[in-house]
RNA sequence: GCCGGGGUGCCCUAGCCCGGUAGGGGGCUGGCCUGGAGAGCCAGUGGCCCAUUGGGCCGCGAGGGUUCGAAUCCCUCCCCCGGCGCCA
């Protein structure tokens, strides 16, 4: 064991336990360990004087004959019990100790705001001109208040995003796919299989024009590597196992882009490193029954491009910024209008020590829903997977922050939504153009309802 | 999946058969030397514990076992290389 927790623990308890009390978590584990830790420093110093005379007792042994030799080894073989036992007590203390340490959470940012959940959560900034249907006036002045937000009035009613999808354009199937797979599955259709290749094409594109390097990881993980990158809450309520094999379904790529570097020391001159994952997310989403259960904004897989940072400690937060701001980008270049939310801490997960949403005006639903989740994890992950830093002899952690560049299906929703028109066509974004050009089939200004579904009625 | 070979500190490598202080080279960092650089020479270069200088313990892919003592012997697993098989 080392630093951070561990340094944190000896030498600043409190630091623990204010964070912990602003996340509106108990605090009575970190008493725990450090008594856990008094008592393991004690039983390691004791194994290690009877280790130092059992080495050296061996040490005479090969020099030694007949009865001397005899009791020499008698002594050791006794000092070799007397080491066994201690160090299994040692072992049940690290143990427990470890086993708190690593449930502990990231110490949490001062600028995170207060408060026990997302009720809490602090927008701070707006972008587009958001339409909004005159029912729904009230609920956005509720989502904007404090905020001056030009927006347009709808005169009328924009489909919701699952209903457009099936219903109005017919190129998306939920009934059928939870016949063969279950709840929040889906086929999607022609011009949709199109969009979704050009959102991530233009994703890619976008965000490795910064100089980030495009990988496609394993899509299957350890368990080990798996809970050095997330919370065993996330991690029960999330992941898929792979039945009888040590491996789980990824919910993000930023899992094994972190994962990747495990064990590994970055000189100075190697950060930040900058990576762009692509992949398919499989997520359980359990607990969130009756929660989105038509169309495709919940699911259980859907592809996204993910943005991994590894940074110098002291550069993490001007890359937290920089990160939401390259997601921004593509929203904006999308025509979506959004606010960026700063998460309150009792609604943090236990790798973050600050996270931004990004969250998407959706017209029919007269609410901002979550497109985009930017998060420093600061030392957390890297702690735990050992993740180093060389600083000329001494040893420091390196930084991990991660944020969704694109996921397919939520901004499939958004742009079903906001660039829907009352004839039930949707407009593509200018952007996309140049990624629908080079198929034939693809669409390339509007996306037009189909006269019949692709599959039987 | 089967057979064979391998995994040693940041990198390469010796040691393994036949158990007894992990050796050499490279790189990097610092020092000496130099007008400056290089070469050369010296030292440092994994984790942990106690401590004032300092001392000690652990560490040879991971975990277990045998032994007074394991890099070395035994078992299980992981990964890499070669061959065979299967396969989009």
């Amino acid at each position: 064991m080392a630093w951070s927790s561990l340094k944190a623990l000896r030498e600043n308890p409190d630091l623990l336990r204010d964070s912990l009390k602003k996340r509106y978590k108990p605090t009575k584990l970190v008493d725990r360990a450090l008594e856990l830790d008094i008592r393991w420093r004690e039983a390691i110093t004791r194994i290690n004087k009877l280790r130092e005379r059992r080495n050296e007792i061996n040490k005479e042994i090969p020099k030694s004959k007949n009865e001397e030799r005899e009791k020499l080894i008698d002594e050791s073989k006794g000092l070799g019990i007397k080491i066994k036992n201690l160090e299994n007590t040692m072992k049940t203390l690290s143990e427990e100790r470890d086993r708190i340490l690593a449930s502990l959470p990231s110490i949490i940012h001062e600028s995170v705001p207060e408060g026990p959940d997302e009720t809490y959560n602090v927008p701070i900034r707006f972008w587009g001109i958001p339409k909004v249907l005159r029912s729904k006036l009230d609920k956005f002045r509720e989502e904007t208040k404090g905020f001056d937000v030009e927006h347009m009035i709808l005169d009328w009613e924009p489909k919701g995003h699952a209903d457009q999808l099936e219903i109005i354009l017919r190129q998306g199937d939920t009934i059928k796919a939870a016949d063969l797979s279950g709840k929040r599955f889906f086929y999607l259709f022609k011009d949709i299989v199109w969009l979704e290749h050009a959102l991530i094409m233009f994703a890619l594109d976008h965000i490795t024009s910064k100089g980030f390097i495009p990988v496609i990881p394993p899509y299957m993980l350890r368990r080990k590597y798996y809970l050095g990158v997330t919370d065993l809450e996330t991690f029960e309520d999330s992941i898929y196992k792979i039945e009888g094999e040590d491996l789980y379904l990824i919910a993000t790529s930023e899992h094994p882009l972190i994962a990747m570097h495990a064990g590994d020391t970055f000189r100075e001159e190697e950060l930040p490193r900058l990576y762009v994952g692509v992949s398919p997310c499989f997520r359980k989403e359990a607990g969130t029954h009756g929660k989105d259960t038509k169309g495709i904004f919940r699911v259980h897989q859907f592809n996204k491009v993910e943005q991994v940072v590894y940074s110098k400690p002291e550069e993490s937060w001007e890359w937290h910024e920089r990160l939401i701001k390259n997601a921004e980008e593509l929203y904006q270049a999308l025509e979506i209008p959004y606010r960026i939310v700063n998460i309150a801490a009792g609604d943090l997960g236990a790798p973050a020590a600050k996270k931004y949403d990004l969250e998407a005006w959706f017209p029919a639903q007269g609410r901002y829903r979550e497109l985009v989740s930017c998060s420093n994890c600061v030392d957390w992950q890297s702690y735990r997977l050992r993740i180093k830093l060389d600083r000329k002899g001494r040893r420091e952690f390196v930084h991990t922050l991660n944020s969704t560049a694109l996921a397919t299906t939520r901004t499939i929703c958004a742009i079903l939504e906001n660039h829907q028109r009352e004839d039930g066509t949707v407009k593509i974004p200018k952007i996309l153009r140049k990624y629908l050009k080079i198929f034939e089939a693809a669409p390339k200004e509007e996306i037009i309802p189909l006269k019949e579904k692709p599959l039987k009625e």
